[in-house]
DNA sequence: TTGTATGCGTTATCAC
DNA sequence: GTGATAACGCATACAA
């Protein structure tokens, strides 16, 4: 059984109330008796207890992260950036996993974050601006991930001008028939990422006085199979596109093992763009937009603390850089010149 | 101000004890009684405070998860089955990441799982029988995931079945001179399986009557760069090593990589085997063994529900099945004739 | 079946 | 600088 805070005060010869302070740093103890509570507090092991400390001091210390999943590779590394800035401050990451319908429904109806997190982070999950004031009238602070939202604070990418400029690169070098794979799809994800990054799509085939057809834009739900599926679905358009816009690594790499299934060859039939800068994605040669996941996380944290401290200041958005690394996947179609050379980032190897 | 049992004691006109019992689904409440509760609960939007609960019902319902890092395709996977499986059970699922020997030695130092959690999983994290005594002094129950322990329960694979399949597998395409990439590493991470797998490399190696020189085996931390530099280091070995075994897909792909860098071909001049079946180990016709990560989660959650319900019971260990899945990356090498046909599971498209 | 009373292990507010 | 002591919000023997 383990030491209690009423040992570490018999054995040290003071009250519960100093070990309190001494132990958790608090002015106002002696440098002596501080070492004296410390020397009795290792000597029985002692730790103090999570839940009556939190109960009694009103803080969970507890960060709750609502994500649609946890093994995508961006959620993944998500979780780890606010786990390891988290740890820092003394704070536990807890995994609202929250992806389909139904957890969702049930996490919004339940609510067992409740007295259980001090903030919430949420990630990629659609919030329209209802479900957000419920989750507000809760009391418990929200921070959003990945979209803008009136009323919390967020941090994202401009994921608009993010596809503009992926899409931009592959009219650059010629393209002027481009799909998009990873549009929404209504189970078992919701993101409202996807509607902003076409949008971008968009954005950019207008400036050059072109259309993105209903056809050419395929849904995805961010595994490669989703992208080996929607990829097939091009292939078989007739006129075929020969630019495609993959919203993630994971669902570009699908695409690339559908095109050559096809016995298509990339970049010549096709070319690919990803998402993400997954770890992978140097390896397979994919040009893709980087972001800066675990970067992301920690300065999540850092807003979350800010915000935890001053909750009177307004909504804080920010937004996180993207860049375009041109890798392999990309180049000129097959019997086309490039309209001029692309702007961009070449790829560099980590150093 | 959210509401507290009181309230809903007083609103329902019944005692606090009564609100808990009916709340809880306990036996001796009339269905009157209960129903009467349950309204205003819900009228209040109360939920108890799972710290007062905790510290009141001596248990936390949260599993700690020790691992050596979070955004590997195996790790995140492994959070996600364990998180699906205990979110059924009402348990809060915990990380610990201590990769590297600092975080490491932290944790063991000031073990904040204490009073914290109700169970410890220790998934590919180091333990000798030190630490693990350490750990088992605290009372707090240890599973341990991915190497067997004595005095804990366990689940693992059998890693050196494992790979002395894939040996084999390559030996009967013919080759005779086969590498090992994933070897240990002595930062940041430090797994107990590499030797397992090694070893089965070399059993398989030995019955052919064919050794592992120490040049054969590299270095790498499961990051598909650690993967590729260890693939330029056995393609500058001569002779050069025809067939390659990486204890993780990850680093295969970066191998795969560093091979077409080279300018050879796969499965011609070298044939690669991966291991874990990544989600994209498919889409790059990546040959691996198979394990199924989702599945050893949840298992492990049965696990420890069955230790936490009967602790006198000794410690169970149990085996997780894997799979050789031929694809793509591994053929005969060129200029040599295959042994024999390998009696292994064809690939086949996840239906 | 229901209510009363005590304990859970801290932190925080006071006095001293 | 230090010590009583009252919350904190719930679970649970025990009594009714």
């Amino acid at each position: 059984v383990a030491a209690s805070i009423a040992d570490v005060a018999r054995r040290s010869g003071v009250s519960v109330a100093t070990v309190s302070r001494a132990l958790r740093g608090l002015p106002n103890v002696s440098p002596a008796t501080r070492d004296r509570v410390r020397v009795a507090a290792d000597e029985l092991h002692y730790v103090a207890d999570p839940n009556a400390a939190r109960l009694a001091g009103q803080r969970t210390w507890t960060i709750g992260l609502v994500l649609p999943m946890l093994s995508t590779w961006y959620h993944s590394r998500l979780f780890e950036g606010i786990e390891r800035a988290g740890e820092e401050l003394g704070y536990d990451v807890l995994p609202y996993v929250v992806g389909g319908r139904e957890r969702l429904r049930a996490f919004l109806a339940d609510q067992p974050f409740r007295k259980r997190v001090d903030v919430l982070v949420v990630a990629d999950v659609r919030l329209d601006e209802a479900v957000l004031a419920d989750l507000r009238a809760t009391g418990v602070p929200v921070l959003v991930c990945g979209m803008h939202v009136e009323g919390a604070s967020s941090l994202r990418l401009d994921d608009r001008a993010a596809t503009a400029g992926a899409t931009r690169h592959l009219l650059d070098l010629g393209h002027t028939d481009i799909a998009v794979i990873g549009g929404l799809t209504d189970d078992p994800f919701d993101f409202a990422v996807p509607l902003e990054r076409i949008a971008g799509v968009r954005d950019a085939l207008g400036a050059a006085g072109l259309a993105l057809p209903d056809d050419h834009v395929q849904p995805g739900d961010h595994r490669p199979e989703s992208g080996e599926r929607a990829m097939q679905t091009l292939l078989a358009l007739r006129p075929r596109p020969t630019g495609v816009i993959a919203l993630s690594d994971e669902m570009a790499i699908g695409a690339l093992h559908a095109v050559r299934q096809a016995g298509l060859r990339v970049p010549d039939d096709v070319s690919v763009v990803g998402f993400d800068d997954h770890d992978v994605a140097r390896h397979v040669e994919l040009t893709t937009v980087r972001q800066d996941v675990v970067g992301i996380g920690t300065r999540l944290v850092e807003m979350l603390v800010a915000e935890l401290a001053d909750p009177a200041a307004g909504p804080r958005h920010e937004i996180a850089p993207t860049e375009l690394v041109v890798r392999g996947t990309t180049g000129a179609p097959a019997g086309a010149a490039p309209r001029k050379h692309t702007a961009a980032v070449a790829a560099t190897d980590p150093v």
